[in-house]
DNA sequence: AGTGTATCCTGCAGGC
DNA sequence: TGCCTGCAGGATACAC
């Protein structure tokens, strides 16, 4: 669920409700989503100050006051808000009202305030890392897409050193960071690039327009809020506006807003890809075919 | 190296 | 109304 435009929603938020503030307790109603013991949570944040909230790619970050950090990675239906403590309520049995539907873990804030970790699947999972695992962790990811690291020369050079399908590529956390299905889909479709194609295979001028094409709908998402199909909510609990602004995800069926062919959903890497079949032809596989003795 | 598959888990939509 | 199947914004581990 969550991509790149989601988690920086989420960060935006609940940044002013928590910066600054101490960490009184902290509830854990499910503890699969932990990757350590409960009790090993609640002593590492007893007490501590919550400097800033951030994002590195998919995953809400709580920066602590030494150093280590809070990695709240959302899954497939995750989300983190900032909701007002109910009354009369024990640890056992929490609730939020419609809101928060899954409260998962909690983080007591104080003055009335929570900060809740909701997710229906419990895909997500939350870690605390030291300030050296933590750093060590953001070294995993590749570059943030919005910031001057990602480039047209770096994203082409990427490209080309891949066989794998170029939504693969876009998929992979460790080329580059933030990127989910929905916003590979639509980057490509404004790109004019087949999702299956081979990385290796897009040339300098389209990997410059996926590079493009990737920095606006990122962007656009972001103001938008997010994207909500079903699940995702913001820290308020409300919906993000940019579902209204999809052009191929989840529109199998319809007309291309560009040339009016129907769009196409087709399964491969075991998710779905949407494309205009005319406005993202396979060119590669054809030019490949033609120029035997190239390879 | 890449990819198909399975896994974690819950909810919802659609068909019958 | 109920039962069944398929599907879902993610990430990872495994066998080819």
């Amino acid at each position: 669920m969550p991509e790149l435009p989601e988690a920086e929603t989420i960060v935006r938020g609940i940044r002013a409700a928590v910066s600054g503030r101490r960490i009184e307790g902290v509830e854990v109603l499910h503890r699969d989503v932990l990757a350590v013991t409960p009790a090993r949570l609640r002593k590492g944040l007893a007490g501590q100050r919550i400097e800033g909230a951030g994002r590195r790619a998919k995953n809400v970050l709580l920066d602590m006051d030494d150093g280590s950090v809070v990695w709240i990675n959302l899954g497939m239906t995750g989300g983190v808000m900032s909701l007002p403590r109910p009354p009369h309520t024990s640890a056992a049995r929490v609730r939020y009202g419609p809101i928060a539907t899954h409260p998962t873990v909690v983080f007591l804030l104080g003055g009335g305030t929570d900060l809740v970790f909701n997710d229906s699947r419990r895909f997500g999972t939350i870690e605390h890392l030291d300030a050296s695992a933590s750093r060590a962790r953001s070294r995993t990811f590749g570059p943030e897409p919005l910031t001057d690291e990602f480039t047209p020369a770096g994203l082409w050079r990427g490209l080309r050193a891949s066989r794998a399908p170029v939504r693969s590529w876009l998929l992979d956390q460790r080329k580059l960071a933030g990127v989910g299905n929905i916003y590979a889909n639509e980057a490509l479709f404004l790109a004019g690039i087949h999702p299956a194609r081979r990385a290796r295979t897009v040339r300098r001028h389209e990997a410059e327009a996926l590079h493009s094409s990737l920095r606006s709908v990122l962007t656009a998402a972001v103001q938008a809020g997010g994207t909500t199909i079903r699940d995702y909510r913001n820290a308020q609990g409300g919906e993000g506006a940019y579902v209204r602004e999809l052009r191929v995800y989840g529109q199998e069926g319809s007309h291309c807003i560009k040339c009016s062919s129907i769009v196409q959903r087709l399964v491969f890497g075991n998710r779905s890809a949407f494309l205009c079949p005319t406005c993202q032809p396979r060119r590669a596989v054809a030019r490949r075919t033609r120029r035997p003795g190239l390879t």
